[in-house]
DNA sequence: CGTCTTCTTGATCGCATTCAACGTGTGTGG
DNA sequence: CCACACACGTTGAATGCGATCAAGAAGACG
């Protein structure tokens, strides 16, 4: 869910998601630990897997290759976060490093074995699942229905968020993985930032770090007055 | 899955979502029924529910309104599927008939029953979901990589072969629809559909029937040559 | 037969992409 | 330490796809 390098750092309020962290963590405890470093590869794309993995800190991406190479970055993840549950036996996503990580494997079956144990088990993992799929149609309504700096300024509204709205945030992914998130090209992202840099709505003291100077205009930017839908909570 | 409005046709293969179709139905035979016309809501947005719903006959689409009004209709569903699965209480899609239907009620808990009773149900129901979430993400790769004329025509050709592949194949759902669905407007799938039947790739004896003349190059018109990602399988 | 809805076509506009060039930062070897 | 290379980021100018605005055609229905 955060797509931030540190560790547990207080998560803004979400449903399914936050609830069923401790219970599925309490499987996770057991199994290996792989370290990556930015870029390498944890899952392959079409890989057959018997492990999902929990993320305990550092940023990955999930991501779709197509036909002419370009990606679909489907989500960022970070501490906390569980993926490469795609499918019983083959995955469908790719899932790669940002930044260094530390993350524990856990067998997908074990999954199933804890939502046949109790009523409220299966229902936290059902649960699970739904917003995760909630969260897919919420980013596919951000992408078709806003416009390039609606998206961006989203985006880093999510990020800071996540960084418990501190006032230097940092961005752990490149402009190419934030363009490939938000369906746009490398240059639209960056003019998207100037435009906000110059109109004095955030600073960026670096390429990777930012500050949201104007909480209220940021969220005027990414078109969303606290509205259901949107992406951020 | 098939946006077809006759009964139970052969469908091409899907991997979880067929396979648990059986299953499910095994609950939701018992059940309220109910008929809708076209227009009809079977379920309101952010309505709190404990039914979920197996369509009998018929078509309907789940969607989710904008602040703005827009509609992002996220899927189509006809016989032998599942909606209105989106949350222990609240629904967050709406769905709402596109032709007359025959919908079976199902109340929710009887799902986390089933996933506890066995290993192999709480799996399927968790493939089932799981299936929701890779057709999410062929969705939005469809709808933010390809072109409009490459949305229409994989649109069509998934209708086409849901009704298995017959030589006159009936869009049961309105351009509007259909716009509101690949996230263009309904004047660009006009435009879309006029270009095709111009080349002589379809044919539209009037606007809700139309007829593949030239399978090959539709499928290259959709911008796909049997890859993994696409959205038809 | 007229009205209403749905569908189609045309003309213009604007946003994001594309192509191209330039800046910036970081690490490596001389 | 500097020089260079290379990846990453930024900015500019031109192009094109789909949206928008506007009007007309085709069904559906009383």
């Amino acid at each position: 869910m955060s797509a931030f390098p540190n560790g547990d750092t207080e998560q803004i309020g979400r449903t399914a998601q936050d609830r069923i962290k401790p219970e599925i963590s309490a499987f996770a405890n057991v199994g290996l630990i792989r370290r990556l470093r930015p870029g390498d590869t944890l899952i392959a794309e079409g890989e057959t897997s018997r492990f999902c993995y929990k993320i305990d800190s550092g940023v990955v991406k999930e991501y779709n290759t197509l036909e002419d190479g370009q990606r679909q970055i489907s989500d960022f993840f970070g501490s906390g976060d569980i993926v490469g549950f795609d499918n019983s036996v083959e995955q469908l996503h790719g899932v790669e490093a940002v930044s260094d990580c530390v993350i524990r494997c856990a067998p997908k079956d074990t999954l199933y074995r804890v939502a046949m144990s109790s009523a409220d088990a299966s229902r936290l993992i059902v649960e699970f699942l739904l917003e995760r799929l909630n969260r897919a149609d919420r980013r596919l309504v951000m992408i078709t229905r806003k416009t390039a700096s609606e998206r961006v300024s989203a985006f880093l509204l999510r990020v800071w968020k996540e960084q418990g709205c501190a006032p230097r945030t940092f961005l752990a992914m490149s402009r190419q993985d934030i363009a490939d998130h938000l369906a746009l090209t490398i240059e639209t992202v960056c003019r998207s930032l100037t435009s906000l840099r110059r109109r004095g709505v955030i600073a960026m003291p670096s390429a990777r770090y930012f500050t949201v100077c104007d909480e209220e205009r940021l969220l005027q930017c990414a078109g969303e007055e606290k509205h259901p839908l949107s992406l951020e909570t």
